[in-house]
DNA sequence: CTGAAAGCGCTTACAG
DNA sequence: CTGAAAGCGCTTACAG
């Protein structure tokens, strides 16, 4: 393994000399011992040892992706949260930063991964609202945290208008004639982008006069798309349309109904939220409310880099627009 | 920030001794002292700084995933992907083992990630054939590929039957009448993965005296899927069959196909590869080649995790086993 | 523009 | 079972 110690010794000069040459440091180097120094270390193929840079220099360059790993399932196999991460690495890579993966059950596992590697920043996916105040207390670094409802001042967060995204659905089932509807997601009793979805759809629907039952929403967490399906249609005055909380549910009730032999959007209009590939291929073309995970991933960057540059600056955050993408899967009711 | 010293003045001992307790060698200290130095590190809140023990013991315990960052789009974007990193990632990290994630350009993006943190082992997503050989020789510790078609002896490689799914696909279209077929992937011109399931579906489709005309072979690198479906269409005597190389193309298919107002499978029968989610969710369900991810990553991180114990073992390489998934794209023809 | 010294936090290797 | 010394490869801070 080449030091440069050992270019230093080939090219007569000091180790700080070297150093300072390879780190671009060029107004302190002549020009020519500079030169010698790159062609000496191309020639010789030095490449940094980081673990040392970042034990000397307090630096590591490290940005430590944190998402929570739950029993249900790997977090990447969601298509959302790989096409997220995917878009950070790729934006982050090219500021010159690493990125280490961290999957984590609890709040030790957090400070543990960003302190051992001495990570300079950190990217949050998924829910971490109950334990943000202690990551921002034990970890002084910039963070940035995604789809937070988290009431503490002074994070860094990048998310949605998820209130306006039911909203949306809330009005597409309105002006289609709908006056029965459900919904369906993953509840959780706290608050969060799923909770909001519901309130931005419970609202819209109040005040134009349509009430959702409290037994029309469901959590699908707790049942499966086939058995919600079923007690849904077989409640009285069955609901004509269901938005969900996102396409992979709507995905999982499309497949549930195909088993059920119920028509969509004919027995029932589904509404999904995120239009990612999966929901563009369902047939009937799957209405949903668009977000746009390039631009989140681009913000959340945006975000950490320039707290990396300036520590002090004031936390940021960013609420993006969604819109409603309108397919097949609401049927008009006269 | 607390670190050994901090600990060793606690407790009225010297660092060594603390190392020596808080890395397990219980036997190489006395059970009190041991306990005493766990407690207070707990009470203190030492974590391990990472970079430290790399530089001095010259093992980081990071793992490197690397792959391909084509100009096409990001490599998570492919549900394939981002599933096998998923559950490498998962597996690896609890076998105590730090993921980077290295989206790579060129030959010299690989070495230096690897060797700038001095990386343990990595794992290569993605075609990597033509470097196999330069990879090995100036990174020489455990690597270990995937689908790789490289003739270099001794890499470790874990693949999948491509030429029996082509087989598989092959007979499905024979035994359901097809006579004139067609084979649509991202073709490279080299050898790999597609280029096998090619052979595997144009030699069993001979020799039962079925010709793969050359003019039935797209390339989806040059063309889109509604170009080369309308060309196809077209063609003097139609294929009444295509075989596609990954579901994600057949998806492409089924998009063109209800552009161009085709019916699947009545105007032409479709079979796709993978088994990913999004093939799953398509009407008609896509008849497909089934591949296991989950075992892939297992059987990868396997390798991996036995090389990095026993650096000088053999490398190993695992051929899994595909398996064809029959829905209802395939028409039968009398 | 260049260098000698000290130190980042840990482990290896030796000595007792 | 315990410790003092040296060193991993780099950078910071000081001196010239």
């Amino acid at each position: 393994m080449v030091t440069l110690k050992d270019i230093a010794a080939k090219a007569g000069v000091s180790m700080m000399t070297v150093s300072r040459a390879l780190n671009g440091n060029q107004n302190k180097v002549s020009p020519e011992t500079a030169e010698k120094i790159h062609l000496l270390a191309e020639e010789m193929g030095y490449v940094p040892n980081s673990s040392a840079r970042s034990l000397a220099a307090r630096s590591s360059r490290i940005i430590a992706v944190i998402m929570r790993d739950t029993d249900e399932g790997n977090p990447l196999m969601d298509p959302y949260t790989s096409s997220f991460l995917g878009n950070v690495v790729q934006i982050l890579q090219k500021h010159g930063y690493y990125i280490m993966v961290h999957f984590i059950r609890d709040f030790s596992d957090i400070t543990f991964g960003l302190r051992s590697w001495n990570a300079q920043g950190a990217v949050f996916l998924g829910l971490f609202d109950d334990e943000i105040q202690k990551i921002r207390q034990d970890n002084r670094i910039p963070l940035v945290f995604t789809d937070s409802y988290s009431n503490v001042r002074q994070v860094s967060n990048v998310g949605i208008d998820d209130y306006k995204g039911g909203v949306l659905a809330a009005e597409v089932f309105l002006s289609h004639g709908h006056t029965r509807v459900a919904f369906c997601g993953p509840l959780s009793g706290k608050s969060g982008v799923i909770e909001e979805r519901l309130n931005g759809y419970a609202d819209t629907l109040k005040q134009n006069g349509v009430l959702l039952s409290q037994d029309q929403i469901y959590n699908i967490s707790l049942f499966s798309a086939e058995t919600i399906l079923e007690k849904l249609l077989q409640s009285p005055g069955a609901p004509t349309g269901l938005f969900v909380s996102s396409d992979h549910i709507a995905w999982q009730f499309y497949k549930a109904a195909r088993r059920l032999k119920v028509t969509i959007p004919d027995d029932l209009s589904i509404i999904g939220f995120d239009d990612i590939a999966l929901g563009q291929s369902l047939v009937p073309g799957l209405t949903t409310i668009r977000q746009d995970m390039r631009l989140k991933a681009e913000r959340t960057c945006d975000i950490l880099l320039r707290h990396l540059d300036a520590p002090k600056s004031p936390s940021e955050s960013q609420i993006l627009d969604v819109e409603l993408i309108e397919r097949e899967s609401v049927k008009t009711l006269s």
